[in-house]
This record gives C-alpha cells, sequence and structure tokens, in this order.
DNA sequence: GTGAAAGCGCTAACAT
DNA sequence: ATGTTAGCGCTTTCAC
C-alpha cells in the first residue's frame, strides 16, 4: 500500500520535495500561489507526514515516554490522564510502559529508550528499584528525565510529589484524635521513597501524642492479594489488634476491609480505616472510607509541563515539586 | 548529546556500517570472532539502535496505537493491561490516545496516524462517533485496525466485544426475578453499538417476562457528573420511581448511588441496582454491588493478539469475537 | 566474510 | 521563489 510521500506530492505538481516541505510547513520564501496549490494536493491525497522520517532528520521524535508500575490503579490512570491532556495540546505523543513493579522490566525499559525512542521521560519507579543507575544513564545521555510520586532521591532532577510526610501525619493524627490508641500502618515497599516519608510522618504523629511505633505495627505487604489476606487477616486477629489501620496504598483498602468483613471486626467501632487512595467510589464503600486523595490528575500535568520546561531548555527549579493531598474525612473513622 | 551510533561502532573497529549491522542482527554471513568484537564493544558504549531510522527502512514503526474514550475507568484501564501484556512481549511500543468521548478528536488523532506512526490501531469508538468515515480511510491505508468494546458496525474488520444483549439480557431478567416490576436503563449514548445491544437486550427480557418497555424508564445520561445527577436525583424521584435501575456504565453507578442516598431510597429494599463495572471494590459499596463484570484484560490481549495475526499476514475470522461478562450477585439485588 | 552504495521520507544549507 | 544536495541512522542488495 504506496503511502503518500512528499516526493510524490513533488512529481505530481512538478516540483522539488524541498519546496513542498517548505511549502506545507508555510515558510515565508514559498509563493502563495504554490503554497496553495501544494496545499490543495495534500488535502486531496490525504497526505500526512511520516513523523519518523522528520524525527530523523531533526534528532527529535516528538514523543515523551511514561514509565509506570501499573495502569489498572486509579491513581495512575488519573496521572495519565493529566499528562495526555498537556501532552495533546503540544502535539507530542505518549509511550505508555509498565513495570508491574519489576526492576528488571524497569531496566529493561529504560535500556530501550537509550536509542532516541522518546525525547524526555516521566517516571514513578518500581517498589524493586532500590538502583537507580539505569536512570542516571538515561539522563547523562542527556535525556530530560522527571520523577513524580515514587521519586529516586539519590538523582538529581525534576521531580512532582505529593506530601508524604504531612499526609501520613494528618492521617495518623486524625486517627489519635479518634480515640485511636494503636494504629497499624500498611505499606508494600520499605524501599520507595514515599513509603519511607509515610513511614515518617507517621511516626512522627504517635512521638507527637506520646506514643511510641512498634515495629510490628508497621505492616509490609505485597502486589500479590491472596498473600496479602493472609497477611491482614492475621493482623486482625492478633491478641492485641490495632484499632486503627492506614492503608498507603489503593489496592490494601479491599484486603483490610475484606479482612475486618471476615472477621466480624466493625468499621469504625471496632478499627477504624484510612486509605491513600483516589477512587471515586471511596464516598459509597460500607461504611464510607476516609481517605488521603492525591492530586493525582495535577502532578500528572505537572511532571509533563516540567518535562516540557526542560526540552524547551527552560530552567527548572532544583526543590521537588509537592502539591498536596487532602484528608477527606468519612464514614470509616467516625467516631 | 552525540548518540552512538552504527557509525561510531563500525569506524571505531574499523569496519562497515553494513558489517556492523549484521553482526548485531546474528547474520550467518559475519565470522563469529567479528560479531563478538561488535557486540562487546555495542555492550561497552551501551549502544541502542534508533527504533525511527530502523522502522523508516524496514517501513514499520513496531508500535501501535490504542485510542479508547478515557483511561481513568477501571474497564480501559483493564484494557490497556491486557494489550501491553502482549504487546510487550512482542517487543511492540503502545502510544495511548484519548478521545475524551469527543469526535472531532477521534478524527484528529486518526488522521495523525495515516502516516504512519503505527503499524496498527486498536480503538473504542467515542460515544459521539456517528460516521465512520475517517476509520474508513486509515483502513484503506491497509492500516489493520481491531475494534474492541466499542465497535463500529459498519466496518468490515476484527472486532471483540462481550455479549452485551445477553449481559443485558441476564441483568435485566435477574431484577425482574427479584420482584422489580419496573426496571430503569441508563445508558450514556444511543449511537453507540454496546448502548444499542444492551437495549435490546433489555427489551427481550423485559418481553419474556409480560413487560412493555417504556421510552421514559430508558433515560440518557451525560459524561457530565453534575448533569447525571441532576438527571437521576430526577428519575427517582419521580411519581411513580423504578425499583430496578440497571447503571450500563460504570460512573452510572455512583450517580445512582448517590440520588438513592440523598433520597433516602434504601438499596436493595426500595431500588435494587446493577452496574455494569470492573470496580475490585464492587464488593465493598454500601451495600456491595451486583455486577456485570466484563473480561476487560481478556478483551485487551485478544485485541492485540488479533490485531498481530493481521500484522503477519495470517487470516482472520469475520465474525466478532465474543467473550462473555459474569452476572455477579452481590447485595445491591438482594430480596 | 566484508564493504560500497542506495534509499526509507523528510529537512535545511546552500545554490540558482 | 524554487531547486540541488546532503544527510539523519539504519538495512539491504550486490560486489568483491
Amino acid at each position: 500500500m504506496g503511502n503518500i510521500t512528499l516526493r510524490i506530492l513533488a512529481r505530481e505538481l512538478k516540483l522539488s520535495t524541498a519546496t513542498v516541505s517548505k511549502a506545507l510547513t508555510n515558510s515565508h520564501e514559498i509563493s502563495e500561489k504554490t503554497k496553495q496549490r501544494v496545499l490543495d494536493l495534500a488535502q486531496k491525497l490525504n497526505y500526512t507526514p511520516n513523523p519518523y522520517a522528520s524525527g530523523l532528520r531533526n534528532k527529535k521524535s516528538r514523543t515523551i515516554a511514561v514509565i509506570l508500575p501499573e495502569v489498572a490503579d486509579s491513581f495512575f490512570a488519573q496521572v495519565i490522564d493529566g499528562i495526555e491532556s498537556v501532552a495533546q495540546e503540544k502535539g507530542y505523543h505518549i509511550l505508555i510502559r509498565l513495570t508491574h513493579e519489576s526492576f528488571q522490566k524497569e531496566q529493561a525499559i529504560l535500556k530501550d529508550l537509550r536509542g532516541g525512542r522518546a525525547d524526555g521521560i516521566l517516571i514513578s519507579v518500581s517498589s524493586e528499584t532500590r538502583d537507580s543507575s539505569h536512570i542516571r544513564e538515561l539522563q547523562q545521555k542527556g535525556i530530560p528525565l522527571v520523577f513524580f510520586d515514587r521519586v529516586c532521591e539519590d538523582i538529581e532532577t525534576a521531580k512532582v510529589v505529593t506530601d508524604d510526610f504531612d499526609s501520613a501525619y494528618q492521617a495518623t493524627r486524625h486517627l489519635l484524635q479518634r480515640g485511636c490508641r494503636r494504629v497499624a500502618f500498611l505499606y508494600i515497599s520499605p524501599d520507595l521513597s514515599i513509603s519511607y516519608q509515610r513511614m515518617e510522618g507517621y511516626k512522627k504523629a504517635l512521638a507527637d501524642h506520646q506514643l511510641s511505633w512498634q515495629l510490628s505495627d508497621m505492616v509490609a505487604c505485597t502486589h500479590d492479594p491472596v498473600a496479602n489476606h493472609r497477611i491482614l487477616t492475621g493482623l486482625m486477629s492478633r491478641a492485641h489488634p490495632p484499632d486503627g489501620v492506614i492503608a498507603t496504598v489503593e489496592k490494601l483498602v479491599t484486603g483490610i476491609y475484606l479482612a475486618c468483613q471476615e472477621l466480624e471486626l466493625r468499621i469504625p467501632w471496632q478499627v477504624k480505616v484510612i486509605g491513600f487512595s483516589n477512587l471515586p467510589s471511596a464516598m459509597l464503600l460500607n461504611p464510607s472510607l476516609t481517605t488521603i486523595t492525591q492530586p493525582a490528575f495535577e502532578m500528572g500535568k505537572a511532571a509533563v509541563s516540567l518535562l516540557f520546561r526542560e526540552l524547551e531548555g527552560k530552567p527548572i527549579s532544583g526543590e521537588p515539586m509537592v502539591i498536596p493531598s487532602v484528608l477527606v474525612v468519612r464514614g470509616s473513622t467516625a467516631l
């Protein structure tokens, strides 16, 4: 299926490809008449330039790669939405790559990106990522890179995060103020920047209420719902189970609700629950879920905007950009 | 930032670019020794071929475009997941394009795809799409195209759908069997293939129960939550409100739950609700939601697999591929 | 077994 | 105002 090319237009119009090219980019060195002829034919033949050819020539792909752990998660889905809203305006295309929380996959994906497939990269690292040399390598090649949400603290580049420390602090304080005395903290990976920040916020809130944190109350969960179910029913059937739970990951909310249901622990009476979640249905849960709601869409927009600034050679502030989350109080922490 | 190219490798090794290229693709015409030298240097310099250059040469981009209405929706997010799982294995890349339910955007996106940016297209049309000439044009250019979920019936190409008629039929029958006498049917666009199919299934179930359908019970909703809220509270505060509701779109579930909450209509006693939804949290809603759960991940996998078959020139069955949804009965339709 | 040369579709410097 | 030429980085005949 012979696609329409510049050359075909040129031949048809008895012009050179250079002239046609210039006419299509509305160059001032081309006469109005010629421009019109070119435009008319291009229109008629449904000509669309091959982006890879011009990209090759200009050494830019007008494509940005978005690397994230998963897409079937309301936070990441909303981030993509935010990214797309800006990229599309700028005529950029979005390549989505999922790591499924695997460090190996993340490495492979970044390696693949060295060849010039994308002009810039937006990344939220996998929960397994401890070493960041694969990312640094890309950076040294001069490819602009912006972290969002899950950052590598040891890499100096633009970052967009939410106030993880503060929101965990607020969540914990809220539970304590509502009478909880033993608050469990559920997280996935201790290596993640966000887990660490949130954990510190949690500890600080406990300390500010003259409570000391217990290692056994900080519960590491997994990506496997079945394993999580075991872990969480285990937690809630301890001799002294927590009377408050903070699920710092959306998918752990389901786990803790189910565990409580199964053990016939009534939320919020026997245990109060807060979830870091962007689910629109939080208000419809049984009971409605008190959440830390993250500015997912805005984070996506901010991250891609920073990336564009870099691509345009404008200066970027050294400090991570922080967009606050909000505590939305609902039934799961009612008195 | 001078990227590593074939030419650089060649110069360094005092070989021609042709030899290096062949060595890298493990051609049998190259000696083992040379191959090893090339591979070693490539490794050392972190060489990654420019995909657009080879794409230009080979006239394939190893990229597929996925066009969908939105991403912040559990169905579409899971579809993407399924698509990625296969594409990634085949070394293909995924370009995501969102129409936000706009026909105009859909046209623009497809137009942009004419230039060879993608080797194939997966699409679920916008709710505004009535005319399909923009899609047909791409098809005539010989670009393989697979529809998923929301198809254009008048375009002959591979399609992956779920059993919309049957699942709506089942949903309706379930409500009738649970004692509902007046079932409302909420949908977004009458132009969508899936809306039509579901509507027919709904009507058929009513007919099979000796009930005639009422135009006023088939309620067209929008994409705007505020407008939907008005529509749905209007519906539920009629003189004779429905005692059963089928929300054929995930986002309408929230709307109907909230409307009932506000009007103090108790689900399932005063009204029973079924939602077409893939939300993992359906079981946690208040009350837990009876759903038609669609095989989103599988549909994504199936669609991209069909696309690969086409790309490989293998034959495709003319019939749409149908992957069944399942009715999951929960609290919102309890007796 | 290796290399020279052409060309994918486009653009930009440099003629004319 | 238009054309010639060269080249982006790669692959693929076709020679040697």
